[in-house]
DNA sequence: GCCAACGTTGGC
DNA sequence: GCCAACGTTGGC
């Protein structure tokens, strides 16, 4: 079982917001990164674990974690001209943009800022600082365990 | 709000 | 296929 880094802007939808949703569970949509599209269609897998990261807002930081409780399917906003997400070039027959069903999990207590995962040696070769603009990134199983240490 | 880094677009 | 221009992301 995987475990994978989703970013959010909480002022856009938070960890609380997906806690608030009917049944704990909310889809994970709006993904128009390749890279990104990539990952979630080809690599995700039902039951991998999320760590959920807030980005853009005062305690940035990873806040908790999710299940993948669906395989990757087309998202539906892609061909919703009333969506911000709307692609007109996507067609019905070649979807070009993925989404997930995520369920809620847990909430740390206190969040784990990237302040403090920047002064952890070790966590210096996280795609998270590798490449910071990625919103949905593959968390290896080294780096797992050091972060199972700072939430126990 | 600023700005650096990065991704996308489109002319050639 | 190159690359300049432009748009977006995200920490601070």
């Amino acid at each position: 079982m995987a475990h994978w880094l989703f970013k959010t802007e909480p002022s856009e939808f938070s960890i609380g917001d997906l806690y608030k949703s009917p049944g704990h569970t909310a889809r994970w949509d709006g993904i128009r990164n390749y890279q990104a599209r990539n990952l979630l269609r080809d690599e995700i897998e039902q039951d991998d674990l999320v760590w959920l990261y807030h980005s853009q807002c005062r305690a940035v930081g990873l806040v908790g974690m999710a299940k993948i409780i669906t395989p990757a399917y087309p998202d539906p906003s892609q061909w919703d001209p009333e969506s911000h997400y709307y692609d007109a070039k996507s067609s019905m027959d070649n979807p070009r943009w993925y989404c997930v069903d995520l369920c809620h999990q847990t909430t740390f207590e206190k969040p784990i800022l990237l302040a403090d995962l920047k002064k952890i040696a070790e966590l210096q070769d996280m795609t998270l600082f590798k490449q910071g603009r990625l919103s949905v990134q593959p968390i290896s199983a080294h780096h797992i365990k050091i972060l199972h240490r700072l939430i126990s």
